[in-house]
RNA sequence: GCCGACGUAGCUCAGUGGUAGAGCAACUGAUUCGUAAUCAGUAGGUCGUCAGUUCAAUCCUGACCGUCGGCACCA
């Protein structure tokens, strides 16, 4: 006699088990309709199941979140069914839903391209109109096995010989095609819709290990309707003219070419944005005690051997050799080792702790050719790094201190939000457990008192302890880790870095690794999608057009570019030989955040008219004063900020 | 590194087994025109690299390099 509890709190009582689809009937014909799956307890099941005892039910219909997953989830299924009727020996793995849409894993010889798609998409849509069940049935574990093998399908077998003994085993049907499926589904393929589209193609290791056969991945990306699949395509066409690799070739800011795989050649502009940026971090660390150093690119491996770098990450460093002298150096993969160099000169004293020393470290790494991107993923870049020699009792303000910096520093550059992830110790590292017992618990308790919230990365640590991962999204949706946080206890003791305690007895310093914007080259990737290119004035490669109307105004322009200059501003002349409207466009499409014309009014009133990015209006502002408003605008967020000194005044 | 696609002028792209074109940009000249493209002319490419097939290769084949989309990797 299951009462069955509805949404709005009414009870409906049925004498016998019932099925979602008889309880939606019992409502209502509009909801029989509407359907598609329903949540029992809270959990999202078929419409068909049957619900045997009292129970809160809530009805998915396509309004719902649930719904998409749901629709996407089932069109991995039509994929992998039309698939397999167009490409018979097509063996099927995995096929989930995912952000946007959905994806199917293939084993086949020859692997799919985006040519099949026209055929695959049009079999999916044939797939669809036949409207068929989705039917759940549940098999014992060896006749899945045996089935799956008699049907060739020796991944799927593999799939269920893996399941925990004590998993049901359910099969899905639609029409004539089976697939091993958890679920849950809708009521059947036409549920689907037809607003879905196959994306792209895609290697991908079976069970995502790298040892593991390569399989044939299909994307597609699938919606609740038209106009919803619509929206979306459109968004992706708009994130692609975000794109830093499009926008630094078209603003000019930096190329890449085949002599320096990996390493970025940036142009006058995009030098000034860097140099903008590292400046405005030199100011922010300054104000926290930070002490710049800088350390040597070129390190015997011997120094890399103590560090455990050479065990460990030899394959990735650029070693280099000097024929004269039998040693082999390295470029330096990372600043630590450099840092515990400076830290061991000399005798250290609890008093100097925590000792802040930074450094914007050239670091090379030699990253799988698979792995470059733009300007995000590279073998040359450089670290606004830092390395905080404490003691245990400092971690967790060092740690509080660090991210209210960090805050800080993403809500200037325009990222108030930001995600972060705690990687704990990975299967490879250095260090016994009880250190990492210690290094993890102290970090955790430290988030607590920062205030940090952060989802887990299990096994992402690095090999000397754990961290914090401070991601950024860029246009496309693609996370980047930026910042970091990484606790050390490791390093200190294999470099033999120790100070001298207030009871007199040595003690090992514990070494906080950290970086705010991570790699500036991926910084500025991120930052430049952020902005698609209109940069905040302070940040602007180029602040201020000048350009002329006729070349009478030119001696009077120059004096105006002059006079911006003087007062800090970056500014391009622009004399040449054509119509404002050419000028105007050009400097706009160039992203220049202010264009100031000067005709013949302007030349004898001593005035320009300022033209704001993305604006039509005009303003006629007397020449001091605008160069006086334009200078204080330009004025980085840290200075603009009032100091406490000026705010006790 | 693995799977797939791609590589033609500075940029965006077209094209063909008989050694290449367009638009924009560049350069020259004319134009001095008040807020998103003034007109005309000129110049510019061993068609990613190296082999092979062919009477003949930018086009076909192979290897390599690079780029792109994923996967794996990311100290």
């Amino acid at each position: 006699m299951p009462a069955i509890t509805l949404p709005d709190g009414s009870v409906r009582t049925f004498d016998a088990p019932v099925s979602g689809t008889t309880v939606a009937a019992a409502i209502g014909p509009g909801l029989a309709r509407a359907a598609l799956a329903m949540k029992v307890d809270g959990k999202l099941v078929d419409l068909s199941s049957v619900i045997e005892a009292d129970a809160r039910v809530v009805f998915v219909t396509r309004k719902d979140e649930d719904a998409l997953e749901m629709i996407r989830h089932d069109c991995a299924h039509v994929l992998a069914e039309a698939v397999q009727e167009l490409f018979p020996g097509t063996q099927v793995t995995i096929g989930p839903s995912i952000e946007n849409g959905f994806y199917y894993d293939f084993a086949r010889n020859e692997p799919f391209t985006t040519e099949d798609f026209a055929a695959i998409e049009a079999k999916m849509r044939e797939i669809v109109g036949r409207n068929a069940a989705f039917e759940r049935s549940v098999i014992d574990r060896d006749e899945g096995i045996a089935f799956f093998e008699a049907k060739g399908e020796k991944y799927k077998a593999e799939l269920i010989r893996d399941l925990p003994g004590t998993e049901v085993i359910t099969l899905y049907r639609q029409g004539e095609w089976i697939d091993l499926c958890r679920g849950p589904h809708m009521r059947s393929t036409g549920d689907i819709g037809t607003a879905f589209k196959l994306m792209k193609v895609a290697g991908a290791y079976w069970r995502g290990d790298h040892r593991n056969p390569m399989l044939s991945r299909i994307y597609g990306t699938a919606w609740r309707d038209q106009k919803e699949l619509d929206a979306y395509l459109h968004m992706l066409e708009e994130a692609e003219k975000r794109d830093h690799r499009r926008i630094g070739k078209d603003m000019g800011l930096f190329h890449l070419q085949e002599e320096a795989t990996g390493s970025v050649f940036w142009h006058p502009k995009g030098w000034k944005l860097y140099r903008t940026c590292e400046d405005y971090m030199r100011r922010r660390i300054a104000g926290d005690g930070y002490l710049e150093v800088k350390t040597p690119q070129l390190v015997d491996r011997v120094l890399w051997e103590k560090s455990g770098h050479w065990e460990k990450y030899r394959e990735h460093m650029f070693l280099a050799r000097v024929d004269e002298e039998d040693k082999t150096l390295a470029l330096k993969p990372m600043n630590c080792p450099g840092a515990v160099m400076i830290f061991r000169q000399g005798i250290r004293s609890y008093r100097e702790l925590p000792l802040r020393l930074a450094e914007f470290g050239a670091c090379h790494r030699y990253e799988p050719s698979g792995a470059l991107h733009g300007i995000m993923r590279v073998r040359s870049f450089l670290q606004d790094d830092a390395h905080i020699f404490c003691t245990e009792d400092q971690i967790a303000a060092e740690t509080v201190k660090f991210v209210e910096l960090l805050s800080s520093v993403y809500a200037d550059f325009g990222f108030p939000e930001f995600r972060v992830k705690f990687a704990d110790r990975p299967p490879t590292r250095a260090g016994t457990d009880a250190t990492w017992d210690k290094a993890e618990s102290s970090l955790k308790e430290a988030c607590v008192t920062a205030g940090v919230k952060y989802e887990l990365n299990p096994g992402e640590g690095a090999f000397y302890g754990p961290k914090l991962e401070f991601v950024l999204r860029d246009a496309i949706g693609r996370d980047w880790q930026c910042g970091t946080l990484q606790l050390d206890f490791v390093l200190p003791e294999r470099l033999d870095a120790e100070y001298v305690a207030e009871d007199g007895s040595r003690r090992r310093p514990v070494m906080l690794h950290r970086v705010i914007f991570g790699s500036m080259e991926r910084f500025l990737g991120i930052l430049i999608e952020q902005y698609a290119g209109r940069f905040p004035l302070w940040l602007a490669p180029v602040q201020v057009a000048v350009a002329t109307i006729v070349s009478d105004a030119d001696g009077y322009a120059t004096e105006v570019a002059e006079a911006l200059r003087r007062a800090g501003l970056s500014v391009k002349l622009d004399l040449s030989n054509q119509k404002i409207n050419a000028k105007v466009r050009e400097h706009s499409l160039q992203h220049v955040p202010v264009i100031a014309v000067v005709g013949r009014k302007e030349a004898e009133q001593r005035t320009v008219a300022l033209r704001r990015l993305g604006g039509e209006a005009q303003e006629l502002v007397p020449l001091d004063e605008a160069v006086a408003r334009l200078a204080r605008e330009a004025t980085a967020p840290d200075l603009a900020r009032p100091t406490l000194v000026q705010g006790a005044a």
